[in-house]
RNA sequence: GCCCGGGUGACGGAAUGGUAGACGUGGCGGACUUAAAAUCCGUUGUCCUGAAAGGGCGUGUGGGUUCGAGUCCCACCCCGGGCACCA
């Protein structure tokens, strides 16, 4: 090996790097022998501890996308680790089947969506097994089948039972492009949050939940490890506003009801403005008003939500020529309408203080209504409502007093007189659970032919959903005609229909963590004795896009079902194995951590060529040649333009300006303009032009997806799960980076090469020995601590460190075998929960003779972590001025020695005295001078 | 407007108040090869004309606390997300 490079003596025979590894005969083998021998049951197990590990269920959409692999993986990792900490171990997946797209297909393609859901989800299932993850298949849940959907029927009418499922009439969201109501949640700026189309409001009578009545609870997260911005979304959502209620006396009529969180203001109360919808509207009108007033409204009806929340709009109402009396101060104020009061929030009415709130004040300045102020502002105040704190002004009982003590001040005072009490006001609707759609859930309701509303019994259960229905256009439910679906006997025999509605698929998810303990059970929703062990879910991880959808109905439903007893058998099993049952089933989930978004990846476009002309306004260009960015530097010059190819929409194309700081130029293909790219032979046309792709979200359209099934083909599952973890930081995301990806294949091949390398030491060193013992077992630290709290990246780096340091023991060949042979142990102990298949392969290659995932995780020898030499850093005023390798146990007299014999310290001293010295022995020595 | 996150090399990202830039990608130089790919070795914040030694400057901006600040405090700027005529 003389005289022959340093790099030749590395690993085997180089050439075998990557070529040795087969990762599809690898993963392809391991996949089958984990099935064939159940290695990822889970089964109860009470004389160990229990973790239930929960990734959010996907919907059978047809393909895995990189998304996916990036939630799962790294939870399939942590669920993983902790099974070999010794914890018994639950890992489920299920399938979220049922929901619009389905319906939607079918009438697209004449498919039935019973068929295009079952198709996707082999597809999935099948594309899930190519992860290699740890799920326990025979827990899969599929929220479509009957078996499934008995149960979320069942628990409809336990909460009917309950009264806690209501039909109602409520302006409500319809969405035109759907053909279906929404619920609030599903609207975002008046618009649907899947499809992005409007949706308007309309008086309808609905199937509601009261998630209302679990408003406190909801708010109350402790006890829940919950990341906080999803604990802010919540408690944003649900916007408790503390107040009082205030009535204002009208003559001849009933007093008008406000909701007002500054009751101290009373005084202020210069006029009332009601929601144009308001029922005392008519009543207050006078005659001679009444037709402004009716114009108003018909006007108000026909805005959208959307335009009426415009904050830009100006402030218009009208006097509805009616007064009431200000209780504090007795005096007669004005009532106008306007609809920038809305009736669906508090009591539809509100009191005007112009002098303390923005939108009163700007009412009032238009209208020339008049102000008074109740709060003194400062003296270099020049704003015209003032919203802040102060004492009060022109308040009567309450001058003097800041807002903390007016308020309490005046709502004693209200009720005290009867006028008011104190009040606390939310944001947050009940549930609105209906929808006018065929694939779901029916609703376990029929309608007799006195008008009442009786259960389907649960022996009946489930209603199912009828097959033979025509999907020939997105129009109304096929269940609205569907007459041996529509007509049914009611309990007393007599004719009566069914409720063609069926519930939001939330209403699924909300309980389905319960369904994969047992989802074969057919004598309840679940099994309680499974339920007992496995509840409640420990880890849940998924997108932070369900933040006050899923997750916050999931919680009201667990609460819910808890006081109904749903969960009392389990609760009785529970205590009878030893554990305390209590504050275990107030909650579904324990702890939640959300991952970020994969976005696509920067792509260049073309460095384009381009003869252009001037026509009019505009450049036109006659030719485009796509060129070499080398060849052609980015200039504009005598009617030729070389620069990157920003953008194309048909032929309009929009180049990068030579100059960086200058706008985009956009020329015109004329007519008979050439296109010319050297790397596609024939004709070329400009649909060929590759133009920039920025980071943005991954779309079809957009063709920056990258599709995973690829990725597994070419890389293999390991480099696939290794690159996801190791790539950004998981909660936050990042766009796409297909070069990164070489890192996480290099280091996969270089860890099935270390496994096949046949070592021999050459002359051991027993420091290198123990320097490299020593990171094994600080890796077994690290990596366990960073599975443990999400910090893949930082774990598959500190993998990647144990890689490189026994390469380097390789090429030295100075650690003695044993030494070597521990540590790749480690290093493939420690790295199988993120790389299942490649350290099953090594570990098997290395004569194991059973599972490496079914080893425990290794244990730390302190003595070989513990270091014994440490870089003491020595600094002079905090200026690091050198760097000396001691003794971990120096003392302080030979650690200031050192120091002041290094020759950059002592210059840095000689000018001075040493005042004194921080002595963080023995990683850092500052000197003061 | 209010409430959360976040601003660190070319890029993804590391850093219990104590060596800023771990690990990876990319770049550059070299080895191997007819060549390419793959692989290997070295190098890679920036400035002080090149190298060495040494030093200055560097974590959005400006101040402050501290022996010492990416990290703590104050003010501001920018980016992302949520909420918003919510009374």
């Amino acid at each position: 090996m003389a005289g022959k490079p340093n790099g030749w003596n590395r690993i085997a025979d180089v050439t075998k790097r990557t070529r040795g590894y087969d990762h599809r005969q690898v993963e392809a083998h391991w996949q089958k022998v984990w099935e064939e021998t159940g290695l990822y049951r889970s089964q109860v197990a009470w004389d160990r501890p229990k973790h239930y590990a929960l990734t959010m269920l996907p919907y059978p959409s047809g393909d895995l996308h990189i998304g996916h692999w990036y939630a799962m993986t790294p939870s399939d990792a942590r669920a993983r680790y902790l099974r070999m900490k010794g914890y018994n171990v639950l890992f489920p997946m299920g399938f979220d089947a049922f929901g619009l797209p389905a319906e939607n297909a079918a009438v697209q393609n004449n498919i039935h969506p019973w068929k295009w859901t079952y198709a996707n989800i082999e597809r999935m299932r099948g594309q899930l097994r190519s992860m290699g993850t740890m799920i326990d298949w025979e827990r899969e849940a599929v929220s479509c089948t009957p078996e499934y959907y008995r149960w979320t029927e069942w628990f409809f009418s336990r909460l009917h039972e309950a009264g806690l499922a209501y039909r109602g009439e409520a302006l409500v969201n319809w969405s035109p492009t759907l053909q279906t109501v929404l619920a609030n949640e599903q609207v975002i700026d008046g618009k649907d949050e899947r499809t992005g189309q409007p949706v308007i409001q309309r008086m309808m009578e609905q199937w509601f939940f009261r998630i209302t009545d679990y408003v406190e609870e909801l708010l109350d997260f402790s006890g829940l490890d919950w990341p906080e911005p999803i604990k802010a979304m919540q408690t944003n959502w649900i916007g408790r506003s503390p107040g009082a209620r205030v009535r204002f006396p009208v003559e001849g009529a009933e007093p008008i009801e406000v909701f007002t969180t500054r009751p101290d203001t009373l005084h202020g109360a210069t006029f009332m403005v009601l929601s144009p919808e308001h029922p005392l509207v008519d009543v207050l009108a006078t005659s001679d008003q009444a037709e402004e007033v009716r114009n108003y409204r018909d006007q108000a009806a026909r805005r959208s939500e959307l335009q009426r929340t415009d904050l830009t709009r100006e402030k218009h109402g009208v006097f509805t020529g009616g007064y009431a009396l200000n209780p504090v101060t007795g005096g007669e104020i004005p009532v106008w309408i306007a609809d920038y009061v809305l009736m669906s929030y508090g009591t539809g009415a509100i009191m005007a203080v112009p002098g303390e709130d923005t939108r009163d004040w700007e009412f009032a300045d238009r209208y020339g209504l008049p102000v008074v102020h109740t709060v003194q502002p400062p003296d270099d105040f020049e704003g015209k409502a003032y919203e802040g704190d102060g004492p009060s002004i022109n308040s009567d009982f309450l001058d003097g007093l800041y807002i903390a003590e007016a308020k309490p001040a005046m709502i004693d005072w209200l009720q005290t007189h009867g006028h008011g009490e104190a009040a606390v006001q939310y944001r947050l609707r009940d549930w609105l659970i209906s929808r006018q759609r065929y694939w779901g859930s029916p609703i376990p309701v029929i309608y007799c032919q006195d008008g009442t509303i009786e259960l389907v019994s649960d022996e009946d259960l489930p209603v199912e959903l009828p097959e033979e229905v025509e999907f020939k256009t997105t129009g109304p439910s096929p269940l609205l005609t569907h007459d041996p679906f529509l007509k049914t006997t009611d309990s007393k025999g007599e004719a009566a229909v069914r409720e063609t509605d069926t519930m939001d698929t939330f209403m699924c998810s909300s309980w389905y963590q319960l369904r994969y303990l047992s989802p074969g059970c057919d004598y309840a929703p679940f099994d309680p004795e499974e339920a007992a062990y496995w509840l409640p879910v420990d880890t849940y991880t998924g997108g932070a896009e369900h933040a006050v959808m899923h997750l916050l109905y999931t919680r009201f439903f667990t609460k819910a079902l808890r006081d109904m007893g749903c969960f009392d058998d389990a609760k009785q099993v529970m205590s009878s194995h030893g554990r305390d049952p209590n504050g275990l089933f107030d909650e579904p989930m324990l702890m939640l951590r959300n991952q970020g978004q994969v976005l696509g990846e920067e792509r260049r476009g073309d460095q384009v060529l381009v003869t252009v002309r001037r026509q009019d306004e505009d450049w036109v260009a006659d030719s485009v040649q796509v060129v070499t960015t080398g060849s052609h530097p980015s200039f504009w010059e005598d009617g030729r333009l070389v620069g990157e190819l920003l953008g194309r929409t048909e032929k309009v194309l929009t180049i990068a300006s030579p100059n960086d700081d200058e706008d985009p130029i956009t020329v015109r293909l004329a007519e008979a303009a050439t296109v010319d790219v050297p790397s596609i032979e024939g004709t070329n046309t400009v649909n060929q032009l590759r133009h920039r792709i920025g980071v943005q979200r991954m779309s079809k359209s957009r063709g920056n997806v990258v599709n995973p099934d690829d990725l597994v083909e070419k890389y293999g599952a390991d480099t696939v799960r290794t690159y996801l973890m190791f790539a950004f930081e998981w909660e936050k995301g990042g766009p796409w980076d297909s070069r990164g990806m070489r890192g996480a294949e290099r280091f996969i091949a270089d860890v099935w090469n270390l496994g096949r390398a046949e070592y021999h030491p050459d002359m051991i060193d027993e420091a290198a020995t123990r320097a490299l013992r020593r990171q094994a077992h600080a890796a077994i630290i690290k990596v366990g601590d960073d599975l443990e709290s999400f910090s893949w990246n930082t774990a598959v780096a500190e993998l990647m460190k144990l890689r490189n340091a026994m390469e380097q023991a390789w090429s030295a060949r100075n650690v003695t075998s044993a030494a070597w042979q521990e540590t790749l142990q480690i290093l493939l102990l420690l790295l199988a929960p993120i790389a299942p298949h490649v350290t099953e392969e090594v570990w098997n290659h290395l004569g194991h003779p059973t599972s490496i995932h079914l080893q425990p995780w290794p244990e730390v020898d302190e003595e070989a972590a513990a270091e014994e030499l440490v870089t003491m850093v020595v600094q002079v005023n905090g200026k690091v001025r050198a760097r000396i390798e001691v003794p971990v146990e120096i003392s302080s007299e030979d650690a200031l020695d050192l120091a002041l014999n290094q020759r950059n310290v002592a210059r840095h001293v000689e000018d001075g005295e040493i005042r004194r010295v921080i002595d963080r022995r023995p990683k850092l020595l500052n000197l003061v001078v």
